[in-house]
DNA sequence: CATCCAACATACAGCCTGTATGTTGGATGC
DNA sequence: GCATCCAACATACAGGCTGTATGTTGGATG
């Protein structure tokens, strides 16, 4: 995706690129703490100290920008799930794909922690982009690693045959609620540790049972 | 709540309901076709034939319209399944908790194929009345029939105890997921039946297992 | 029948988005 | 090395939309 440059061009090109990373990270910031439409975009450029003129020049309008600061979120929100996976498959390569599943998914619980990709990605994306850029963005930096694990048990046999898209889905929307649960509830600890036994329960139902 | 007015109060008192129900009317409509943002005030009142101040006389601002379009979309929804939930108790006395359980789910899942509620309570409402106020309503309107069923399943044994707060949540997540999935999919028969055969499986895993 | 007030209608002010129009500094060709 | 150009911004403006403040009216009330 990223072309090189021609060597003189570099400097002009970083400057630009600076300038659109701290327009996504004020909107970061802001859209998480604040939501999207109590956001103004004159908040945003001040926050990242540049001028409304830059944020329409590099984004179309306040809803692009939103969607490259989902995308972020979504993306990073995957680099630290993949890394946790390898790191786990590394430190322990006995796992099989039914323990490397049910690992995963509290990892996933956990990462959903985070307010800012609570609010972004599961509260305000739905509904200020629309279904199908939301979807493709999830699709694009979430689903794939929880269909591919899915996939995996099934194929060892862990878990039975089941349509992976549904179930993806179905399993990350499981997920998401209970990481806003966790976040909203008086006692937290409690309701992780409530949520986690549930988690592991349900997804008991899709391992595989003797004929 | 409602006060009985005295005779004469009558008329004038029904009207004023119906200019409310008028304007609740046209926000639902409006809000679930093109959503709460691209929805202006003024479309709402000259739908309903009323002006802004109408709806700001009923209406603290515009979230506390959508607030009570949400109420009435809950609240159907909820009734729906109440009713369907009694016809069949009538016509099966003999179903037992864990079968009424997994009745009850799918066709929760064929009522949440509605589009306007999809649109208004599962899509915007988190993000335009907040969690807080969008968990009040789902817990008056929603949660309370599914927690119900969960724990009279629980107390008949046919599923192990968990914690039923957490667990309605999750599985109103999961459901409500899954409908947004058939509704978006291109083969909507097929994805009915994915997500039917999934929902079973995962349910499975709440069932009581020999120790 | 005079009075009052709830239930609206109208008018206005402020904000906020998107666009159209400048401006500037670095790259580029010669 | 210098004129030229253009991308990367900054500034200015227009339109719309929300919320509020201020009128108005018809029915209830004593």
């Amino acid at each position: 995706m990223e072309r090189a440059e021609p060597t003189r061009g570099r400097r002009k090109a970083e400057h630009m690129a600076d300038t659109r990373e701290a327009l996504v990270a004020a909107g970061a910031t802001l859209f998480a703490s604040r939501g999207y439409a109590a956001t103004g975009t004159e908040d945003i450029v001040s926050s990242a100290r540049v001028t409304r003129g830059a944020l329409y020049h590099h984004f179309s309008d306040k809803a692009d920008l939103f969607r490259a600061v989902m995308e972020r979120s979504a993306r990073d929100m995957a680099q630290r799930l993949i890394e946790q996976e390898t790191a786990r498959a590394e430190a322990h390569p006995e796992y099989d794909a039914w323990t490397t599943l049910r690992l995963g998914f509290q990892s996933f619980l956990d990462a959903c922690a985070d307010p800012s990709f609570q609010r972004i990605v599961l509260i305000e994306g739905p509904a200020v982009l629309g279904h199908s850029i939301w979807d493709s963005l999830v699709d694009q930096h979430g689903y794939v690693l929880l269909a591919e694990v899915l996939t995996k048990a099934m194929q060892e046999g862990s878990i039975d045959a089941l349509a992976v898209q549904p179930l993806t889905r179905m399993l990350a929307a499981l997920i998401s609620e209970a990481s806003l649960y966790i976040a909203r509830a008086q006692d937290q600890a409690r309701a992780r540790e409530e949520t986690g036994d549930a988690l592991d329960r349900i997804l008991a139902g899709l391992e595989r049972r003797p004929a």
